[in-house]
Formats: structure tokens, C-alpha cells, sequence
DNA sequence: TCTCGACTGGACTTGCCGGTCCAAATTTAT
DNA sequence: ATAAATTTGGACCGGCAAGTCCAGTCGAGA
């Protein structure tokens, strides 16, 4: 079961990843055949089958894993450093600036609403995703928390939720009407509540 | 161009789509066929090509409005009645019961993001949905506003936008992750956020 | 009752796509 | 050097699904 590969041969395989995510986030799941990934990457028929013996659905489970991974390291360093008002602005700036400038090459969506239906395997990558990612948020959250800057009796992982939500919807509307408003809305407002929190409860405890 | 259908013929034509709307929302739009929709509803091919000419395209479209409507079809009457808190928590439990007894059953995933990415008509019949969806709940808060329950300085509009945009990524969420917690945290905290904004500008005109 | 057009049934065609197979080339290890 | 293993090329197969076609049925109006 431990297949050994040379470095050529992850090269290659590596390559296959790419080229298949990169055709996916462009024509959709559905739309991406074998044969696109073969043209793309100047492979053959065997190549794909060597380095994914479970054929198109081994490969599409690689893909949403390395797709997964760059959702997360897109936003690097800023989502993993949220403690001031300012790094928070930045994370935010971060999200909106990737998306207008190439809205269509996302990862996000490619993993969410393509690969994440598809099969178990990918639903679980999906799961531990967003986990991750609210883990984050909410660690930021609390660091804020800590910092008197966030209401103390503000539930840190609800509002991590709602946050992921918003965005994760934010741009699903963004893909399907080509408008940022309402990521950025979004947003905005989330982060805009986290800040007046304070302002509601200034000394609860 | 217009084709007069009789009585038994449009009953065949709706027949056609709910089936292929119900196929679609258990199997996804990939995996479900001509010949599952017309297993299903007891059709021969020439019938689906005969009330959709344009063959699964059209079927997909038309299927794509049925879904369109049922959305706010679905959160009626709340939805147009955002007069009062109360409404507001009646509008939101409609939501989350809706979704915690059949989340499968979801056709605004089947219309968002299985139909809204095939083709430009259904695009732009999701875009209208939205632009629907989010007026009404844009007018609930400017109902609010005038009884002075929300700060009359908030921007309708973006809290709508805001709003819509959490539900949208909660039910994403919710469909790869099986847990209703994030359109439960979106919902409730962005009508906190609404139901505080009072209290941060008390009179502020 | 007759006729015309709407409606229905299902066989057939066509093309595509995932997957298999085997043989050749290339690299690695001894 | 040479054997073993990895990597590569591409022809081929089988099935499936969209779409076509034509023959037959049904229903409403003259």
C-alpha cells in the first residue's frame, strides 16, 4: 500500500493535482474530465491511473486536499495573528482583495460547493477545514477578549460561527451574481458587532 | 413558438419538474439523468422533449425557477411581516425548523449551488431570487427603523446583504457538515446585532 | 363520426468518458 | 552492468446518457 515514489514521480503526480484543481476551479467538478486533466498536464491515460489507483475519485479527494490547504494558507499570516483592531482590518482587507482580484480562481468554492458533496472522504476534509478555520476566528476573538477590547461575556465560538458563515455565503453570491457586496457586508458588519460589544457590556464582570 | 398546452399537458409539464426538482435535491444535478426523471414521474423521453425542447437545459432552467420560488415561498408569511421582534424570532425559528426536519430537502442549495452554476437563464433567476430575498428582509429592517427599534443611522441595505449572506453560508455549511450551529449563530446574532443597535445609538438624529 | 393536432411510447443513434491493458522507456539499486 | 522497479504512452473496451425519430393514441371541435 505504501507506494514509493521518486521525486519525479511526486513530481509529476504533484503536477496532476495542480493541473486538476486549476481545471475544476475554472469549469466546475462536473465539467472537468480525465482527458481535460491529461491535456492540461501532458500526462497519459496511465499516469493518472499509476498515481491514483482509485481513478477520478482518488484524485478529486488529492485535489480538495490541497485545495483545503490553500483556503487557509490564503489568508496567512493575517487569520493566525488577529489581536488588534488593526490586524483584523487587514485579515479582512486580505479576503476582499483576493476575491476581487481573481474571483474566479477560488479554492474556497472548489472545495465547498464542488468537492465537498461528492464523497465522504471530501466531506470530511471540508468538516476539518471549517473547523480549523473557526478555531482561528475564535482564537482571535478571545485574544481580543483578554485584551478588554471584546465584550468578556461574548461567546467567542458563536460568533466565530456566524463570521465563517457570512463570509463562506459571502461568496457563494459572489460567485453566482459577481458582486462583493455582500462579502464585504458581511464582513464589515460582523466585525463592526465584535467591536461595539464593548461598548454594550463596558464592564460586566 | 407559443405551444398551447391543454389541461393534461401542462399537468404532465409540472409533473416533470417537481419530479426532477425532488431528484435533483436527493441526488444532486450531476448525478441525476433524463432517465431518473423519467422513471420517476412516469414519463417517456419524447414527453421531455417535447414540453422542453430545449432538452435538459430547459428542464434544468424551468426546474430552477419551480426551486427559485419555493425559497420564499417557504418563509412566507413571515418574511414579508418583519413588523415587530416577534416576527423577527417567528421568521427565524421557520428557518431553523425548516432545515433541522429536512435538511436534505433544501431547494435553495438545489437552486444556489447545483442549477445557479449551469447555465446564464438560471443565473440569472438566482440573482433575482436574491435581490427578492434580501429587499424583503432590507424592508423589514427599515419597518423597524420607523418604529425606532433599530438605530435609524444603520445602513438597511448592508445589514440585509449581511444577513442573507450568513443564511446562505449557514445552510452551505449545514449541507456538508450535517450541523445546523452556524445558520443558528448567523441568524441569532445578527439580529442581536439589529436588536442592540438601539441601545449603542440611543437618539442619535 | 371524422379529423386534426396535441400527446405518448420506446427503439435507436451518437458521442463521450471512466477505466483497463500491455508494452516500452527510464530510473534506481547492487 | 544489469536486473528490478518505477514511470510513461496510448490503443482499446464497455457503458451510459443526451438527443432523434417515427409510429401510435387520445381528445375536442366540426
Amino acid at each position: 500500500m505504501t507506494r514509493e515514489l521518486t521525486p519525479k514521480g511526486s513530481a509529476t503526480r504533484q503536477r496532476i493535482i495542480e493541473g486538476a484543481a486549476a481545471e475544476i476551479r475554472e469549469h466546475g467538478v462536473a465539467a472537468t474530465t480525465l482527458d481535460d486533466v491529461r491535456t492540461r498536464t501532458g500526462t497519459s491515460k496511465s499516469q493518472l491511473f499509476h498515481y491514483f489507483p482509485g481513478g477520478r475519485e482518488e484524485l478529486l479527494l488529492a485535489v480538495a486536499r490541497y485545495e483545503a490547504g490553500r483556503v487557509l494558507s490564503d489568508q496567512q499570516p493575517q487569520l493566525s495573528r488577529l489581536t488588534s483592531w488593526r490586524a483584523w482590518e487587514e485579515w479582512r482587507d486580505v479576503l476582499i482583495q483576493r476575491y476581487r482580484r481573481q474571483a474566479w480562481d477560488c479554492p474556497l468554492d472548489a472545495v465547498v460547493s464542488q468537492l465537498g458533496r461528492s464523497t465522504p472522504g471530501a466531506q470530511a476534509v471540508l468538516t476539518e477545514l471549517l473547523n480549523r478555520w473557526q478555531g482561528e476566528i475564535a482564537a482571535g476573538v478571545r485574544a481580543m477578549q483578554e485584551q478588554g477590547e471584546i465584550d468578556p461575556g461574548l461567546d467567542a465560538g458563536q460568533a466565530a460561527a456566524a463570521l465563517l458563515a457570512g463570509i463562506q455565503g459571502g461568496v457563494v453570491i459572489m460567485l453566482s451574481t459577481g458582486r462583493l457586496t455582500h462579502l464585504e457586508a458581511a464582513l464589515d458588519v460582523a466585525i463592526q458587532h465584535l467591536r461595539e460589544s464593548r461598548d454594550r457590556h463596558p464592564a460586566d464582570h
